[in-house]
DNA sequence: CGTGAAACTTGCCAGTGACAAGATTGCGCG
DNA sequence: CGCGCAATCTTGTCACTGGCAAGTTTCACG
């Protein structure tokens, strides 16, 4: 338990991200305030702003990170789609605050190189997944099939966070999801 | 033109209510600032707060003109699923501030009875539509079908105002959505 | 006409993000 | 070994925001 020292805290960095995990958690992104890290993390108000430049670019590096993060759990389940999709959506309602920040992209840097590199990975993850499955059809196949199952996955997980979906769906996030994704394979 | 007059501006509440529709467009809905409302319609930076009480009173009674118009927006195209479909992509990125803040509940007063009533509406219209289009099957396949209909073009309108699919969907979302919709109907 | 309520204003406070300038520390290089 | 320099962190400040309190103006209705 190395602890909290006056100056050179030593890992603020990672410190400041987990803590930023947490608070995007319980307020969102958007209500994020730096000066909160600050204090959860025992630094000085404008401590955060020498690691991550301003408030957008710690949420580039929470989004890379979670970007990153989705990318190794579908190439997990690669081989098989149905259950890719439903770990897709186990994703956003396990990481929530990753998933948040991921697809809001007017709250960080977009053109950020890592972020773009981690998000290329998840997308491939994604599409060869489809590819895997659909076999030997044409390239424009695959594109629209990727898409489709993208779509289906990503708005069951959004509206699901968002608690839009009726009661009905019940409390289980991976066998709702399983249930709504088998729509598409048939 | 009736301009701006000292006190009574007679309209206030539709006025700012129009103003935050522009300000939520071009700024996003957790940036929107009362007082730069406040200063767009001519008033004082107290004066927001006399017709919603705080921000979320405002973004409640901005989200439920947005549920009530996807409502009617979905009713029209009701006779056709997949039309609805692209309805319902097209209704997000044509009002784009409305689909932003509907869906983001932590904002508002998700418990108010206006919207509650808006977008149960807006939520029958859904459902209807795809009753009538897989006829008589059982009441949970509709309850399955209408689930997976509406997390497809939820998503795929989430990932496209989020700027995430990749270039070659190119720059008309209404018949990138068709392509992508009909995959769920074969 | 006049009175009470509704609509709006001014003034204030705590909190926030960003910036500037200064203090402290550790690391590399002589 | 020690010294200078750069990275790290702090203190101080400014403009802005949301929300509250108290005062002012106008309208509606008896």
């Amino acid at each position: 338990m190395t602890d909290t020292r006056a100056y050179h805290h030593g890992d603020l960095r990672r410190a400041l991200l987990a803590a930023a995990l947490e608070a995007v958690a319980e307020v969102g992104p958007a209500a994020l305030s730096l000066r909160d890290l600050a204090r959860r993390a025992g630094v000085s108000h404008a401590a955060p702003a020498h690691h991550f430049g301003d408030k957008a670019g710690l949420l580039t590096a929470l989004a890379a990170q979670g970007f990153d993060l989705l990318a190794r759990t579908l190439t997990e389940a690669d081989d098989d789609l149905l259950e890719a999709g439903v770990a897709y959506v186990d994703f956003a309602v396990t990481h929530r605050a990753y998933f948040e920040v991921m697809f809001r992209p007017e709250l960080y840097r977009a053109d950020d190189a890592e972020l773009i590199a981690a998000r290329g990975r998840a997308g491939a993850a994604l599409r060869s997944g489809v590819a895997a499955l659909s076999g030997g059809g044409a390239p424009a196949d695959t594109d629209r099939d990727s898409l489709a199952a993208w779509s289906i996955a990503h708005g069951f997980a959004t509206l699901w966070l968002a608690g839009a979906l009726p009661d009905r769906v019940g409390d289980n996030p991976r066998e709702a999801a399983r249930a709504v994704l088998r729509r598409l394979s048939t």
